[in-house]
DNA sequence: TTTTAAATAATAGTATAACTATCATAATAA
DNA sequence: TTATTATGATAGTTATACTATTATTTAAAA
C-alpha cells in the first residue's frame, strides 16, 4: 500500500485543488509528461486536454493558464525536495552530514522515492531542471512573490542555509550558498546533456554522481572543511 | 568620435545581418528597450513595430521569431563582455588579477562603456539577467547549438577557464566554476531585486558591489588564495 | 430514492499572436 | 536610367489563449 502524501501549496495558485479529483490529480500526471516531452514553449492546455482525453475548458477550471500551472509543478517539487531532506536528516545531529544529505537531495530527488502514484518525481525532476526558473523569471515575480507563490522556495533554501551557518557560523552568504547549490545542480545536469563545455561533469542516465561529487566540494571547500 | 565595433555573430540567427541597415540597429535597439520594459513573454513583433514606427513584416526579414531575436541579444552581450574583458585584461599578467577583472566585467557590463549608439549595454544587462537563460533552456537547444548559436557563450567561459587553470592547475572544475560565476552574477542580482531572501548581498541602482565581493570571495575560497 | 447541486464534456466563439503573401513605393547600385 | 533591393502598407491564415453556453454525468443531500 502506497503512502498518500497530500502537499500543502499555496491556493493562490490554483482555481480549484488539483489534489482533490481524478481530473485534478490527471491534469497534474499529464502535464509534467507532456513539458518534459515537448517543452514548456510549445506546451498548452489543448494539447494536455487532448494527452488526456479531457477539454481545455475543463482544465481551464483548473488553472488560469500554463505559467501557473507551473508553478504549482515547480511549488509541488519544492515541497518534495524538502520533504526529502527532512526525512533524510531525522536522526542527523552532524550539520557536514545533513549538508551531503540535502545535496544528495537536490541531485537525485528523482530516484525511486513515490510520494503519489500520479507524480514521476523523476519526470518532474527532468522538468524542474529545463524549465523550473521559468516559474519565476517573469514580469510577474514581485506580484506573485506578493501573494506567497514562492515561499516553498524560500523555505527550503531557508532551512539549507540554517544548516549552513551550523556548519560555519561565520560565513558570510549562507543563503545565496544555499539557493547556488539548488540552482548549480539543475544547471549542470543541464548543461552536461545539452551544453558540455560549460561545464567539467558528466552524467549518465539519473546518473548524477558527478555533480553531486562536486557540490559536495564546492561546498566543503567554502565553508572550510575536508570532505 | 565614438568607435564604431562590428560584432560578429553566427550569422544562421538572423536572416539580414541587423548592423548592416538603420532598419536592423533599429530593431536592436528598440527590442531591447521594449523587452526590458515588458518581458519577453509579452514582447512580439507587433508590439516592437508600433514602438519603432516600422511594420511587423519588416521585422520578420531580420529575424524568423522572437527566439532567434533573442539568441541574438544574448549573443551579442556575451560578444561585448569578452570584448570587456580583453582589453581590461591586455596589460594584467597575475592571472588572480585577470579573474578580479573578469568578475568585474560579468557584474558592472552595464556601466558607462558604450560599444555602439544603438546598443544600451545597461539595459542589455538587465533584459540578460531576466530573460538571458530563455534563450537557450528550450527544446531547440541541441539543434541550435549545433548550428553553433552559443558559441559565444562557450568560447568566453572557455577564456574564463583558462585564467582559472593559470590560477589553479589542479583545480577539478575550471568550466563549472567560470559558468557558475557567470550565472550567479545575474541570478543574484535578479534575487537582489526579486526574491531577496533567495541571497545574501543587496543591490542599488545598478550597483554591484556586494555580488562582486561575493563572487570574488567564491573564487578565492575554492582557488585557494586570499582577495 | 428522488432531487439538487456540482463537476465535467461538448461545442462554439472571440481576441490576440505568430506568422505569410502581395503589391506599392522608396532608396541604392549598376 | 534602369534594374535591384529594402521597406511600407495592407490583408490574410493558422494557432494560441482564452470565455461562454448548454448538455450530461456524477455525487451529495433530503
Amino acid at each position: 500500500m502506497a503512502i498518500e502524501i497530500k502537499i500543502s501549496l499555496n491556493d493562490g495558485i490554483y482555481l480549484r485543488d488539483p489534489q482533490d479529483s481524478a481530473l485534478g490529480r490527471n491534469i497534474i500526471k499529464f502535464s509534467i509528461l507532456l513539458i518534459e516531452d515537448i517543452g514548456f514553449e510549445a506546451f498548452n492546455f489543448k494539447k494536455l486536454a487532448q494527452e488526456m482525453n479531457s477539454t481545455e475548458a475543463s482544465i481551464y477550471r483548473y488553472f488560469e493558464n500554463k505559467h501557473l500551472l507551473l508553478i504549482y509543478l515547480v511549488s509541488w517539487y519544492w515541497e518534495w525536495v524538502a520533504y526529502l531532506i527532512k526525512i533524510n536528516t531525522l536522526n542527523i545531529d552532524e550539520p557536514k552530514r545533513k549538508l551531503e544529505i540535502i545535496i544528495n537531495s537536490f541531485v537525485s530527488a528523482s530516484v525511486d522515492n513515490p510520494s503519489t502514484d500520479f507524480v514521476d518525481e523523476s519526470k518532474l525532476h527532468s522538468v524542474i531542471i529545463a524549465e523550473g526558473m521559468k516559474a519565476y523569471r517573469t514580469k510577474e515575480v514581485d506580484d506573485e512573490n506578493g501573494k506567497g507563490f514562492f515561499k516553498n522556495y524560500k523555505q527550503l533554501i531557508n532551512n539549507v542555509a540554517g544548516v549552513i551557518m551550523e556548519i560555519n557560523p561565520t560565513f558570510e552568504y549562507p543563503y545565496a550558498l544555499a539557493s547556488n547549490l539548488f540552482e548549480m545542480s539543475n544547471n549542470h545536469i543541464y548543461f552536461a546533456k545539452h551544453l558540455p563545455k560549460l561545464t567539467d561533469i558528466q552524467v549518465g542516465k539519473n546518473k548524477y554522481s558527478e555533480v553531486e561529487k562536486m557540490l559536495n566540494y564546492f561546498a566543503a571547500k567554502l565553508l572550510g572543511y575536508e570532505i
